[in-house]
DNA sequence: CGCCGGTTTGAGTCACTTCAACGACAGTGG
DNA sequence: CCACTGTCGTTGAAGTGACTCAAACCGGCG
């Protein structure tokens, strides 16, 4: 069952029971947001095309997040009961299933890191990796850089900054010859700089571990 | 298999290649924290007697943030390959550990927007309000309050605050008769108030599909 | 008694926010 | 074809919440 979504579509709303279905994003990009009672709003993780949109939510009753398109966004969505018989029967889906789930959850602690330790600088040049990471194993990133689907203000939703502040840090990064932004695209003219500035290391992206298609997955059922 | 950690012993380290086992908490405290390049610390998580200690690691080859021991600790011990059968084998295993695993994921979502988008007051009420909502629900708490088994360095480490800004926090929800603290135990006076400021909601917690043994729930491993 | 980890307090500074306005650009409709 | 509108990015000026540095205090313990 494929869907499109457009831009700023909410596809799961935060308190909701959770009856429907799963998704799998083949184009387009989401997110997922939460807000506090006077409106902030928090984005939680970014989503593109290949990941599994809800898998967090597959055995809790009520959703405590917001899901959102981004972009236009294709899905193909699975329903919950059928996804859950599959986890459960099939080992090499369960496996992969884990994997995806617990990948998920180490982004989220690694955000956590990135909005409580870090300063500003810090704190967009860490999401430009991490997005740069992402895409180049989604195959979507090119030598010039990426495309990258926020505005400033989402940016300074995901990091915890304000658009303003986001603005000119990214000013003092160009400024600095780091990065150019023309438009969406985003290119890197020191990528190492950029590391050493987020403090970045991929470890826990655990891009080992993941593959685009769960089926092609080699058997990794047998345990340790 | 049982063991004893002392305060502040390392049970994994980020970067180490896991192989050995997993642990569930039968008395005392642990976090779970990431460190900057820069060596900031971030708590990511906190759990008490009953809880699963390292399900975040079970299908990763590597540890990606570092488990610790809070208070003097004991804990019993699951080998890997053992635990790893028993969810491929025994759905109701598989379905609590699932949801285990799920709602970890959502209370470090919970964390993100209270670092990223709560000022200090707000941050220090809603870690109160989540450790007293857990505590509750574990049987730890009275109606005086609950023992907080933390120092203001570590609760700063956790809200991404300074301790001498904790401190003051602190001090002003105490001079507004919102909360008492003798020593190291914890009572609300004004719980709503408390809650109020937080801007706190339980829901997160998933605290319906909660059972402190995971071999007693109810078989909810037909689907939606 | 003297040390030590943790708490408390003060003074000065700075990173980030707030508020406000303006510019660039794309889409829409007359 | 151009005026109208809305979104996004950019910039300035002023305010403030949280940080830094540093010192003193407090209770527990060997």
């Amino acid at each position: 069952m494929q869907r499109t979504y457009q831009p700023n579509t909410y596809i799961i709303r935060e308190g909701e029971l959770l009856q429907r279905h799963c998704a799998f994003i083949i184009s387009g990009f989401a997110i997922r947001q939460k807000l506090t009672n006077v409106g902030a709003r928090q984005i939680v993780s970014m989503h593109l095309p290949g990941d599994l949109l809800d898998l967090q939510h597959l055995y809790l009753n009520y959703a405590d997040h917001n899901v959102q398109a981004l972009t236009l966004m294709e899905a193909a969505e699975i329903g919950r009961p059928a996804l859950r018989r599959l986890v459960l029967r099939n080992p090499r889906v369960a496996t992969a299933m884990w994997i995806d789930a617990l990948v998920d959850s180490s982004i989220s602690r690694e955000w956590l890191l990135n909005v409580g330790q870090r300063d500003a600088r810090g704190r967009i040049a860490h999401l430009l990796c991490e997005f740069a990471a992402r895409m180049t194993a989604a195959g979507m990133a090119s030598d010039s850089g990426y495309e990258l689907p926020m505005t400033q203000e989402q940016i300074g939703d995901a990091v915890g900054l304000t658009a303003v502040h986001v603005n000119r840090t990214i000013k003092a990064l160009k400024a600095e010859n780091l990065i150019t932004r023309d438009k969406r695209h985003l290119h890197f003219h020191d990528i190492e700089g950029i590391r050493a500035i987020a403090g970045f290391s991929s470890l826990y992206l655990h891009l080992d571990q993941i593959t685009t298609d769960p089926e092609d997955r080699p058997g990794d059922e047998r345990g340790a």
